[in-house]
DNA sequence: GTTTTATATATGAATAATAATATATAATGC
DNA sequence: GCATTATATATTATTATTCATATATAAAAC
């Protein structure tokens, strides 16, 4: 990855901002991951999640409102699949520093976000 | 940037989620992202980002709680800096995706983003 | 046509995040 | 010492987020 040199746009940031913020919840990492190996269904979803039917539809109308997913209809089935490659970089990016940490070539001190009360 | 391949383990989609999340604020992407160009005290972020003192102190202060940015104090200042390599990838992630809108070779649907309430 | 399956939507309650205001602390300049 | 500067902390009000529960819709299966 190269670094960064050109200045993010405002208009970029504030887009930028309502992503990352809503990323921000380990389930919906968990869904744009798992979406990433292709097109679920609802369903398939909150199996693999194992989360109730109305949370899972919430995290996805929240991300489809805004365009971190999309989806075609298919009779009763919704097919939920990611909405741009701004989230595929932020897979990635994540990949890439799990992998650093998993290698030891980084470090993160996890203590102060660990001992914080929990994500749910 | 390479794909990604290996899973993204429990724990660290648990610290990603409060990063990303933490991060999902204008003002504090602004932050990091000046903290960039190297260490700066209170003042200056303040300054550079027209923001009311206690506020830039508490978006320094959260952002150190999570491990965000880390500082050193000389006198009554306080110089923030980056905390972690994973600040750094994302502001970086952000660069790549802005270059790619500006060229052209992405395209990105700001609108229902852009249409829903600010985030300020 | 009744039941079941898949999913959305509505609502309320609990919790978290944010901004604003006021105040405290501690170093510095005079 | 007194005023000023730099920053943190505390408090409150507002708003947003999240989860849970209940209900609606519409297609599919029987």
């Amino acid at each position: 990855m190269v670094s960064a040199t050109s200045k993010i746009s405002t208009k970029f940031i504030q887009t930028a901002a309502r992503i990352l913020k809503t990323l921000g919840h380990p389930d919906r990492i968990k869904i744009v991951e798992f979406l990433e190996d292709g097109e679920k269904t609802v369903g398939q979803i909150q199996r693999e999640l194992n989360l109730l039917q109305p949370v899972t539809s919430q995290h996805l109308k929240v991300m489809y409102d805004r365009n971190i997913v999309t989806f075609r209809q298919k009779g009763t089935r919704y097919f939920y699949s990611l909405a741009n490659n701004f989230i595929i970089k932020i897979l990635d990016c994540m990949s890439e520093v799990q992998e650093k940490l998993d290698t030891g070539e980084w470090d993160f001190d996890f203590s102060k976000i660990e001992n914080q009360k929990e994500v749910v």
